[in-house]
DNA sequence: GCAGATTTTGCACTCGGTGTAAAGTTCGCC
DNA sequence: GGCGAACTTTACACCGAGTGCAAAATCTGC
């Protein structure tokens, strides 16, 4: 355990964080302002940007460590495995991609009704969903680097997007897990047999 | 001839449009306020924002005549040839995809410097890198409506986004415009190639 | 408990963007 | 030419995100 501050500084970022999911998934994020926040979280409005460099960012919290998933599922793959035939499983396996949640999860109506309600709240903001696809293509890159393609990474990262969408509207229409997760295979699997055979050379 | 009000219309915007490009070109998009290009093009703050919906739209103004002809390319392409055939000669074919511009014409000096300028320009705003995206994005849904397929249109997204960055960097490290196409050749045309393979079935 | 590093805060400010209502233009028509 | 309707432009007041700065509060090692 470190010393105070360092506890300190998680404890507060991890509340304001918090305090703004809830707010947002509540209310809407351009219903919510960077204020409003702050006071929830008993702090004040600059703190919120010390910890956090945009509103946007309040949101989407988890992305750094998806895209470091998505790299050690590169980087520890078996030699000889494709890029593409190692991020399959990961893929397809489960709702949020590269985290540790399978598809069986998703009939927990919690899980269900949590993740559709971060969906319906990104899909109301065009400025959240303009963020997504700036993510997405900041992963472009190290993804070259570590598939050692660049064709390969940006094709992947369009599959990725594909899936997203997807999965969203799936969601968003109030299907069953199980047609969800139908959907997500017979879409985005396509893509995937085709970055395959592409890049089968 | 239009009436008076819609050439008035017209000349308004395109000076508004005009004026803003050669500011932000000469100071960089973040350095030039909406408030001095509107006092630039003489009109007020509110008349900027009613022709363009903000800052970014001042700079990207032909992104949708982009879009526009890669439909009709796809569109107008001979029974029985691939998408990703058809887009081909487009993609490769020379310095702006789908504007009618060779690659001979950026050895002109003045061709070359321009696109460049606006390139720099570019890159030095995050906020119109990320717009870049945001555009190209919103292309996936009608590209998949002509070509006939979700996943392809998500990838080929994805393989002109590799396009734009390639070209942009050759241009940025100042190639000769021979290197350039080269570059965009050798590192493009493997996505392409890919594309191909992975929907030839 | 003290000195020095670190965080938090308040404040004033800039900029992008919106709503509204009034002033200024253009249009079709007589 | 002139008149009323339709449309554009403008000023003004406003909001929210985000920054820079310097002072106040808090933690750290000793």
């Amino acid at each position: 355990m470190q010393g105070l501050r360092e506890r300190k500084k998680a404890a507060t970022r991890q509340a304001i964080s918090d305090i703004a999911t809830r707010l947002f998934e509540r209310s809407g994020f351009e219903q919510v302002t960077v204020a409003e926040i702050a006071a929830a979280a008993g702090v004040s409005v600059k703190t919120v940007f010390n910890y956090f460099g945009s509103k946007e960012e309040l949101f989407f919290d988890r992305e750094e460590e998806l895209l470091e998933n998505m790299l050690s599922t590169l980087r520890d793959r078996p030699a000889g495995m494709t890029p593409t035939a190692a991020m399959r499983s990961a893929v397809l396996g489960g709702p949020m991609p590269f985290i540790t949640c399978r598809w069986a999860e998703l009939r927990r109506p919690e899980v269900y009704a949590g993740i559709r309600a971060f969906l319906a709240c990104e899909r109301a903001s065009p400025a959240l969903t303009a963020r997504r696809f700036v993510i997405a293509q900041t992963w472009v890159a190290p993804l070259a680097a570590e598939a050692g393609s660049a064709a390969w990474a940006a094709m992947f990262v369009g599959a990725l997007n594909l899936r997203a969408q997807v999965f969203g509207d799936a969601m968003l229409e109030r299907r069953t897990p199980g047609t969800v997760e139908k959907r997500v295979r017979t879409e985005v699997g396509p893509a995937l047999d085709a970055l395959e055979r592409g890049f089968a050379a």
